[in-house]
DNA sequence: TTTTATCCCTTTATTACTTCA
DNA sequence: TTTGAAGTAATAAAGGGATAA
């Protein structure tokens, strides 16, 4: 359990900048009843038909019999379901409470039948995934029975809206580095022209002689940026540099020049 | 060390909706 | 305009491996 929280946790807790993120997210990502719900729901309500419909005695013997035609049957017959249910009296009693509304007709077919939760309930798990995205065993055992399912349901409920809110995270981490990677492609496109700029100034003398004297430019020696000592006159505010510089180094105009990825190199 | 519960991941199946001939 | 097949997206559910208690 720790485990998983903790992937989770890093995953939906990358922070992006406030410019980057909203246009980002899309808006299904941030909806907790998003349209396609909404509109199945409620053609779902008008016709009146609820597929979890609350259960009936009927509903009921037959979940607790042996040939249940849901996920129940798959599910106690498989493995890890059968050792889960076995030990837990009060889940037990709640899948045999709870009902999907299958009939006896179709009971016959031994697929599994997928059913649509109603919009209420959508909306009750919305609300509580909201709160925390975990359940423990009482959480997940009142919900179910508040919702009329098997607490198996509200379990896998969970882990598919975990798995969907971490799909638009990745998504969302996904556009952020691409546009991080554009900006440093243009970055890079931009200093590799200001190195041609200066290359070609270098096999000029006469255009050198034009330029300011190479005194100008310094650069800061921790971080190896480029900067304007403060008695020169400049747009640039050199107290907007992160440090301090008192020992600006002054740069040789005609040492190689180092490509970009030299300076940031990929640790 | 073994057992159990729960998680995530992957896959499958079902449903509702859209598109198109 | 209607209709039915095909395609697609969303999602419930199963199964399996990993992990913590």
């Amino acid at each position: 359990m720790g485990k998983d929280q903790q992937d989770l946790g890093l995953s939906l807790s990358l922070s992006f900048p406030p410019n980057l993120t909203p246009s980002l997210v899309p808006s299904s990502a941030s909806d907790p009843n998003p349209e396609y719900l909404r509109t199945e729901s409620i053609r779902s309500f008008l016709r009146g038909i609820d597929v979890n419909r609350p259960p009936s005695t009927a509903d009921c013997e037959e979940e607790a019999g042996v040939s249940s035609p849901n996920s129940t049957i798959s599910s106690s017959v498989s493995g890890k379901r059968s050792e889960r249910d076995g030990n837990n009296g009060d889940e037990l009693e709640l899948e045999r409470a709870s009902s999907h509304g299958i009939s006896d007709e179709e009971d016959g077919d031994a697929s599994r039948k997928k059913l649509r939760l109603s919009k209420d309930q959508s909306a009750i798990l919305e609300e509580c995934f909201k709160e925390h995205n975990t359940l423990n065993p009482k959480q997940k055992l009142a919900l179910a029975k508040q919702l009329g399912l098997r607490p198996r349901q509200v379990e896998v409920w969970f882990q598919n809206r975990r798995a969907r809110t971490k799909l638009k995270q990745t998504e969302v981490d996904c556009e952020f580095l691409k546009r991080c990677c554009e900006n440093l492609t243009e970055e890079n496109r931009r200093l590799q022209k200001e190195v041609q700029e200066l290359r070609a100034l270098k096999l000029s003398p006469q255009l050198y002689m034009q330029m300011n004297p190479p005194t100008t430019l310094t650069m800061c020696p921790s971080c190896e940026r480029v900067g304007v000592p403060p008695n020169a006159s400049s747009t640039v505010d050199p107290r907007s540099h992160h440090h301090s510089h008192r020992h600006h180094v002054p740069i040789n105009p005609w040492a190689p020049s180092r490509p970009f990825d030299a300076l940031h190199p990929r640790s």
